[in-house]
DNA sequence: TATGAATGAGTTTTCATTCAT
DNA sequence: AATGAATGAAAACTCATTCAT
């Protein structure tokens, strides 16, 4: 006896948006299927009917936060597309990058994929593709900085590194005070002059 | 809440020992108080009589791994201690620091514990713990390195950051070659001459 | 429960001639309504829009595949019919009854029923039913027999009994030394002289 | 919170007695983890601790059946072992061998066990264990037999075939009518005088 | 006819934790 | 100190079946 209350086919993005919500508010370890659906008004089996199974939905979600912050980071590209930019450019770069507070909960799926991506070859390759697109679009905005910077590609891997590593003091704890220290160590980075 | 306290250090150590190379072995995941319990030829019962919980063992395990890490940049601080030293010393200190390979159990530990911190303020108090140890030892290094390095505190703060972004990434993957390429970022970050 | 009679016979043997050789690939327990449907290109609800439950499309398989055997039989009977037949008819007979290899789906099928029979009343009753076939044709054979069998209700019984014995042993792990074996054991049966 | 309402050891014997009676009552497909915890008042998290899977607790359940029917036969290869007997001690063998009535729970077992075992080779391998058992015995009581049977293997094959088949006709609706006529069927096959 | 979205009941299994002995 | 029996709360996942369209 189904009770399908108003039957609309199920909006992706919805189901993404609530996951992304709910992790901020309890966490990754109260993310079940059933909370989930519960949250949406519909039934576990429906969402693994269309996620397969919670490991699928969890890296959709990540991957769909990301393609969020591709468009966040689509204007400072196109600057940089257009002509030389300044340091600060990076910085801006830098201000998506990091993680925002304590909750980001784009940043507890990536705390939860790098513990798990160990020992799931699938999740390493997801995440992989991830950092490929960031590392992509700094190197871009590396290219257009004035005055130049030497080794993009180096570049880009050191401060997403460091990004990576003060993003886990954010949201670990450090909130946004080390946030702002962040973007501090990005411009002594960047150096001089 | 038993505390034992007569009990002889060398059982915890084994017990501490053997769920490092369990979870080098086959991943946090896999690291329940029964198997631990079995490697060890005890029961689970009495694992959590000695350490109350699971989190607690896990807990215990990292701060004794990286006790052991503390042993192994002694010699560093020593030299520090005894007058100026050059750049590798903190090289030298990197790779102490950094993960060694893909299953760098006590990175394994830093991962789970980072993505469990945000939710459970103990962890994330026992986390600055360990960071702060790190800490004053670099900075200890770092007022020693000869030509002088300014902003000792910032520019720990920096490198621990990147060495956390270089480390999670031959965690999930990367592997050794990463690891090279993280020890000359340190230098290069270091800059110089 | 829509009852469709307008379908043209060739769909619904398509379906079951799937259902038969998906059996036969896997196994019962990996033939779901949604694997058959895939396998025909149509949905699941589509299937059962003909068939009404999982159970009575398995049921009319195994009266497809049951029918398809009348067909294999009609010859032996056709000449038993014509005039005195020797005993290797009965032989013959066997070679058709018994299950063929480890994968016979018809055995699968077979021994299904058998196991929720026991629970099923309308499932008892449709073995029944089948059964009575097979014994109404042999026991039609038996008579032809020459030199003449004594019994043939009774020696119908026992023979099937025997070969559903021999069955049971093929397909689950016998193989076709076991129905070579079966073959003779009929012959001994039949007796001797 | 735990209730531990008597806290007794939990009586092996006793888990199995109670799955063979709920398979007796209510059949194989009802019988559920959480059902048979519930009838021995237990949880089932216990049973599994003690079973593994719910697989291992119905073999084990078949098994110690059969071990039961084991002592059953036991007088008779006694008296098999200290000298000739007569065929009926076939037939008496093959009242135990044979399922009692529509419900007997042994037989409920086997049907399942072959329906499953095409596709695990674990449960086949059990299965062909267990037939050894009564292959052995029943050649034990077969070479005993005066006047003597000839080529006891090949008879032990024919029968326990034949039995088999009676007995899934027995169990799935043909009752103690066709025990009977088994009975008789053994009689006529074991041959003449 | 045909689809496939939606349901939800049903089950096994895992494990940290407790506690009587 | 030590054991291991016992618990029970989770939770993911599967699928036949229903039904709006």
């Amino acid at each position: 006896m189904p009770r399908s209350r108003t039957n609309r086919r199920l909006d992706r993005e919805q189901v993404l948006t609530a996951a992304l919500e709910m992790i901020a508010d309890e966490g990754l370890g109260k993310l079940t299927i059933a909370a989930v659906a519960a949250r949406l008004g519909t039934s576990g089996g429906h969402l693994l009917y269309y996620f397969g199974t919670r490991d699928s939905l969890l890296l959709e979600t990540l991957r769909w936060s990301e393609s969020e912050y591709a468009v966040d980071r689509a204007p400072i590209l196109e600057k940089a597309a257009a002509g030389p930019v300044d340091r600060e450019a990076v910085v801006t770069f830098a201000e998506i990058y990091l993680a925002h507070d304590e909750r980001d909960p784009r940043w507890q799926l990536w705390l939860e994929l790098w513990a798990r991506a160990p020992y799931h070859p699938e999740l390493a390759e997801a995440q992989r593709g991830l950092d490929a697109a960031w590392h992509a679009d700094l190197v871009a905005v590396l290219a257009a900085v004035e005055p130049s910077v030497r080794d993009g590609e180096l570049v880009s891997e050191r401060l997403r590194a460091m990004w990576d590593g003060f993003s886990v003091g954010i949201v670990t704890g450090g909130g946004t005070a080390l946030r702002a220290g962040a973007l501090e160590h990005t411009r002594a980075l960047l150096g001089g002059a």
